[in-house]
DNA sequence: GCCGGTATACTCGGATATATTATGTCCGAGTATATGTGG
DNA sequence: CCACATATACTCGGACATAATATATCCGAGTATACCGGC
């Protein structure tokens, strides 16, 4: 899975404990996690693609939530960043070969390689989409919310 | 995922439906599912690797199922050939910037990201652990049974 | 007819290219702010 | 002092390189078979 993803969820629960309508840039974010600002930054857009963050240009501009902490999932951002389709691609090669002929009727159900593959990939989704970056909120150390408040008042000053 | 799995999976549930000891070389197998040879025999060694198949070289060789059907699960596929490590790799960067000490008592407990990541990979792990290939030769239908064993016995003639 | 040695055709296995994707970097368009100027 | 035009510094956004990985291919080492000659 790409690295950005962690780097996404970070960034989101940052955004989340700044608990401020004030955007934050992509500098600070990079800043805040030692990592390189503008590829984090083409991460961020995939999140502002899909909804997640606003973005705002100009002099104390940067990036926002889109929504309440409790109404991002996990599995938003996953998509964000993967895709909605799922990891195992079926190429039907059950139907290939020779001497197979595609309007079968065996062939009128989905592969059961696939459904199976499906059914875990299902399984994961849903326990992706449980997750809230809320939940992230509050499972996390006090300490963690403390340190990034603590980071963004030393913008200003 | 690779497009490895998919084949990898098909050509268990082929050697399994073949019900005989006698090896069934990587360009029969290529043939049956029209892939290029020399890359699923890649990918098969992946699975000799990993115990699930067994390999015989020379004259009328070729691969076997290491175990029953029953005892072999498409988890074990995966790893094979995606490896045992989680998609979701967590490189600790709550831990990066500045100002952070890593010998911190809140770091002794797991990143709260990774702990919901990896309960989203351990139910995936456990849908394709209760899979096994026998349980997807009872969900396939009888005809894709039956074109395996007349495309085995057509080897010989 | 039977046995043993040998040639052979076929097998896997790993070393070697190519294509695709992920990662990383750079620079420009655009905007909110600060500044200076005139009223 | 206030309003306004302007300059400016800072923002994101996408176009452009590079590294890593997946995909595909080729050729060699090794083996079970088939063949052939000798007994």
């Amino acid at each position: 899975m790409s690295q950005s993803v962690e780097w996404s969820v970070h960034c989101c629960l940052a955004l989340a404990w700044i608990e401020t309508d004030q955007p934050v840039s992509v500098a600070a974010l990079s800043t805040w996690f030692d990592l390189p600002r503008a590829y984090l930054n083409k991460g961020l857009q995939a999140l502002v693609r899909a909804g997640i963050l606003t973005s705002h240009p100009g002099l104390r501009g940067g990036f926002r939530l889109a929504r309440p902490p409790e109404q991002i999932t996990l599995l938003d951002i996953v998509v964000a960043h993967e895709g909605r389709e799922d990891a195992f691609r079926c190429t039907e090669i059950r139907q290939r070969g020779s001497g197979v002929d595609p309007a079968a009727p065996e062939f009128r159900r989905a592969c059961a390689v696939t459904t199976a593959m499906r059914k875990a990939d299902l399984a994961w989704r849903r326990e992706l989409a449980a997750q809230t970056v809320a939940d992230l909120m509050a499972a996390a150390p006090q300490a963690a919310a403390a340190r990034t408040r603590r980071r963004h008042q030393s913008l200003r000053g």
